[in-house]
DNA sequence: ACAAAAAAGTGACAAATGTCATTTTTTTAA
DNA sequence: TTAAAAAAATGACATTTGTCACTTTTTTGT
């Protein structure tokens, strides 16, 4: 899995973002001039809430969590952060702040991009900006859902969720490496980790999944689809 | 408050939609000539989740609830629309369907303004499209901290919440008339009607409010907002 | 003005879920 | 390799909150 990722040519990486195909080479090789490269260790904050958004960042190779902090020190996950995804949350567009925090989950290679260099190209291409809004209204529809999962599912469902989006949408597979422990999973569903630990225990007694720590395989996908379907 | 509200041209209505300064005169008309006006009755329904969203929408007068439609029917309302306000869901750059469904709370008189008109001025005004972007991105902010309330605060904290947005955001008064009845009040800080009930006696019990069934009186704004910051 | 419908209000009870204290297992670092 | 730290697991218990069945009050339409 680890290839060297390294690009020193936005033209030409593999994981850039998917609105990069709208820019035109000249616009990308600007882009690739103002693009600062950082390496994090696993657990480190890649920027943190209330710091200015100076840069829109971009994975490159890695995971990471993004989450809002909420009442009393408890974190609310609202999304896990691969390759080739912008982040750049919605106080870029407003008061320059981030409204959440970013913290990697491995090891992470990031691309920092100056804020005002996508601005300019927001200006002068529109097809990049539709694509921006595109982008930003999916996450905003994300968010919408997460809202009606988080009130009004009761726990099983909204683990069940947990379990099918890496499943589906982080690993691709029906066997994989848990990267989030059982608190941050809690963090992810909002629920106590002790229910994190309890509800995982009964999705194994009903042959739902396996798990041993930090390895989970779906044994049964539908009855996990069910179970999420049911609330 | 009824007065003649009717504007045939958007360059001089009172009611129309702050990103509009953006626009030139001939932009103005050209809105103008593509938009519709329509007059909604109380409890009726402007747009439903699921429907195309071929047009914006731009409240000129009344309030309007906006909602998802959640698991066994349960709704969740996101916001009140006051006029002024641009409503047009994320799904408009995406799916180009409606993810809420918008109801009026009083009479109302909405204008429709044609979508493609809208995109193809985000096209060519780069003002007008950082506009449109960032009032997206407010709306997204309101989601998350809507999320945080919504799963960390204890119902007397989200019904705080609740009293303090009418108060402040919609009638920017101490005193005023509940458009919400106790089960869409329910629906707003998600809880069960006979919560909020309960709740609001307390806050009577407690000097903070006075209410007669629709009619609400904020006596001590200090203790209110107290019980809004401590979940 | 009055009947019907809708909304508000009440109390008992049950379900869902968090908290705390403690033990066991796994991971980490010297 | 081994001690220390972190994470996982467990069980008892408390709290929050919803549900249900019902009564009372308010609103609405004729």
């Amino acid at each position: 899995m680890e290839k060297p990722l390294v690009e020193n040519d936005c033209r030409t990486c593999m994981n850039r973002w998917e609105n990069f195909k709208n820019l035109s080479d000249d616009d990308l090789l600007l882009i690739s001039k103002h693009r600062y490269e950082a390496i994090f260790k696993p657990g480190e904050i890649i920027f943190k809430k209330g710091s200015p958004t100076s840069s829109a960042i971009f994975l490159v190779s890695g995971m990471a969590k993004a989450f809002l902090e909420g009442l009393d020190n408890k974190n609310i996950i609202i999304s896990l952060v691969k390759p080739g995804m912008m982040v750049s949350g919605p106080g870029t567009f407003g008061d320059m702040r981030h409204h959440f925090t970013l913290t990697s989950l491995t090891d992470v290679k990031a691309c920092f991009i100056d804020m005002q260099v996508i601005k300019q190209l927001i200006h002068t291409n529109n097809r990049f900006a539709e694509g921006l809004i595109e982008d930003i209204s999916a996450k905003s529809l994300m968010m919408y859902y997460k809202l009606i999962a988080l009130t009004q599912k009761k726990m099983p469902g909204r683990l069940a969720d947990a379990l099918l989006y890496l499943s589906n949408v982080i690993y691709d597979s029906d066997e994989f490496d848990l990267i989030l422990n059982r608190q941050e999973l809690g963090e992810f569903t909002n629920m106590a980790k002790e229910s994190v630990i309890r509800i995982l225990k009964d999705l194994e007694d009903g042959a739902v999944i396996s798990s041993n720590c930090s390895r989970v395989k779906i044994l049964d996908k539908t009855k996990l689809q069910m179970i999420s379907d049911n609330g």
